[in-house]
DNA sequence: ACCAGTGAGTTGATGCGTCAACTTCAGCTC
DNA sequence: GAGCTGAAGTTGACGCATCAACTCACTGGT
């Protein structure tokens, strides 16, 4: 009888070290984007993807489920975050059922003008906290290793666009 | 006159799709982690945090005001924790001030039980979805990686012992 | 015409996370 | 000891995220 090798009961310090590393790192960044996207733009990073994922589609509106499967998001997560978004005036529904249900929700002016500067904005600090973090061998070796783990978790194929926020 | 090279205005496609595949990696593996621990183990990872922190520490106890420390969280965010996790009768205060402050909090046997079981279950998921997608040589970038983007981020020494939860 | 079923969108409840304001308490000076 | 100051801890309000339950409209079968 050939001795199958145990798996390890917990993980090793090593391990357990570099998970924690690379947690924190994320943990700093994705604080440091935020904030500065809410300080410096009064918005925030989930408030930017919808604005963003608006921004990108010709006619500026969607059908909320379009824009949910955008996103990776629920349903409900998204017909709340319109709510808000629409009292703050930054989307519009551009059309409604008749009991008064978002058919089309579109961005309206001052959306368009958030969006706009927020990206201007975030892209500056991608780049200088993330982008000028890495050589082109790392870059390569975390998008690689990215890819498996997206196909790792999720073995779907090309569907949910990205909008580059969690 | 010597020409400076502008700051590019936005990403290039290939920068952002970087940025964009990452991100998509990080949040599924953290929903991923979070499902797990919540179907599995009935708690959240922020529970875990705190559950974890404690267990650690020799008499299983510390003040608020540490444990925040150690987390790297709020002190407001520890304290609306504590207070959820006393009702569920994970945690107890160990001693409190006159008015009824929490002076010091441990775990209880329900607690300790938890956090054991917990980081079981987490760990082999940290394995599973983190350390077996990584070669050597990936997990060597990352750390390295992880490590500058620290620095970058928030350049100070050896404090936050880290605990593994974003 | 009717009704079952399905998909789209909403709502409410609950937990998480942050900010600002507040209460206590300890130590300090006078 | 009276009063000041700063640190420790709490509270309330608000936005974000998820789950389950609901409404509404459309579709297809009989």
């Amino acid at each position: 009888m050939i001795p199958v090798m145990a798996e390890p009961r917990t993980l090793k310090p090593e391990e357990w070290e570099l998970w924690d590393t690379w947690m924190r790192a994320q943990r700093l960044l994705l604080r440091e984007l935020d904030r500065d996207l809410q300080d410096e733009c009064g918005i925030s990073k989930a408030e930017f993807s919808v604005l963003v994922t608006l921004w990108q589609v010709p006619g500026r509106e969607m059908r909320v489920g379009e824009l949910a499967e955008s996103l990776d998001w629920e349903k409900s997560r998204v017909s709340h975050m319109l709510t808000r978004m629409e009292t703050r005036g930054f989307v519009a529904p551009t059309r409604c059922g008749p009991s008064g249900r978002r058919t089309g929700i579109g961005l309206t002016d001052k959306g368009g003008r958030a969006a706009q500067s927020a990206i201007l904005r975030h892209g500056r600090n991608i780049r200088r906290y993330f982008l000028d973090s890495l050589t082109a061998e790392q870059a390569a070796t975390i998008r690689v290793w990215s890819e498996q783990m997206i196909d790792g978790i999720e073995p779907r194929f090309g569907e949910g666009s990205g909008n580059g926020v969690a």
